[in-house]
DNA sequence: GAAATTCACTTAACATGTTAATCATCTCCC
DNA sequence: GGGAGATGATTAACATGTTAAGTGAATTTC
């Protein structure tokens, strides 16, 4: 399992590169970003296969689920739970209602308004996946331990709420005239 | 600045749609894989305006900060500590070099292998972005807490290799024969 | 109450994620 | 030393992320 060679040698060239004599910033794997992707990728790592097996990526499984939930959702309020963006969401909608998982109407009340609900076959999906995917998810959750596990959520809810107010006063700020 | 509107009438309607009679699953949006994403996607749109301002994507953002640390680095290496996939990679690292960004060459000890290393260029564009990111990461940690994110970078850190080993006994296992 | 604006959703266009296939080397083994 | 298999990198093909533009319908505004 080599695990491939130390970049320290390395190090020393860059050190008298010149052109570099700023602080050497944030040692860049382990950045917050970085941590939290890489995170996220070894729980996906877990799950993707079984949904592979069962012909469903990990957002089309996200909208299944979540459709699950409700008995019927606009398609904004179905990306904001799914955490999709418009287009992304578009695209999948239009696939898994060619497929028969989900079925789709215009609200009578607004008629810029899409709804949508789970079919019978698409809860027949659900049903056929979601055994193997409780088993993961409780396989991690022994794996890590329960406590610690809900902690890491709160704390990554903390964050969340944490950032949620910071307008992100980026740079160059491109606003330009008018 | 409208919040959107409270999901809270949609919620009803579900309690009683009757089909779904199976033990209710992990409250979607609570999964281990949401919390995450949305936590990950609460860091990422802090830095996202500002590297745009400067024509950069996360990704290339990642390949050239990762450059920085070392003098030079194999492609499959710089995949590895950038945690990109080879296609995507490869895709990125055209682009970088058609702008000059980055410098690239076959390793005369082994044909196969591509050597990468920052430019001049790209270095001086790492300079321009790292104050604006730097300070950006500060008011991040000054707003969750040093203590805090130095915790749950653990935390994360810990999930990682706790989930390295788990093989992912995926459902149906589509091995086949041979 | 009609024009202007906003809103819900979709399309478009481009960059990346993901898996499979391809291509050129390289290694090993006989 | 030559062929089978392994390896590093790219290409292909399709799905999604991301921003901008477009379309039709509702709301606002005067």
């Amino acid at each position: 399992m080599a695990r491939k060679k130390t970049p320290t040698e390395l190090r020393a060239a860059q050190a008298e590169a010149g052109s570099l004599r700023r602080a050497p910033m944030r040692e860049f794997s382990r950045s917050l970003p970085m941590s939290l992707l890489r995170a996220r990728e070894a729980v996906m790592r877990q799950f993707r296969p079984s949904l592979r097996n069962h012909g469903l990526t990990e957002q089309q499984w996200r909208i299944l689920r979540a459709l699950t939930s409700v008995d019927e959702i606009e398609v904004t309020e179905l990306a904001h739970v799914a955490f999709l963006l418009g287009p992304s969401l578009s695209r999948i909608l239009r696939d898994l209602e060619a497929r028969q998982l989900v079925e789709r109407k215009v609200a009578q009340t607004d008629l810029r308004r899409a709804v949508v609900s789970i079919s019978a076959r698409g809860l027949k999906l659900i049903e056929a996946v979601a055994p193997t995917s409780e088993a993961i998810y409780a396989a991690i959750t022994r794996q890590y331990g329960a406590r610690k596990l809900a902690e890491l959520q709160e704390m990554l809810g903390a964050l969340e709420i944490s950032l949620a107010g910071m307008t992100s006063a980026g740079d160059g700020e491109v606003e330009a005239d008018e």
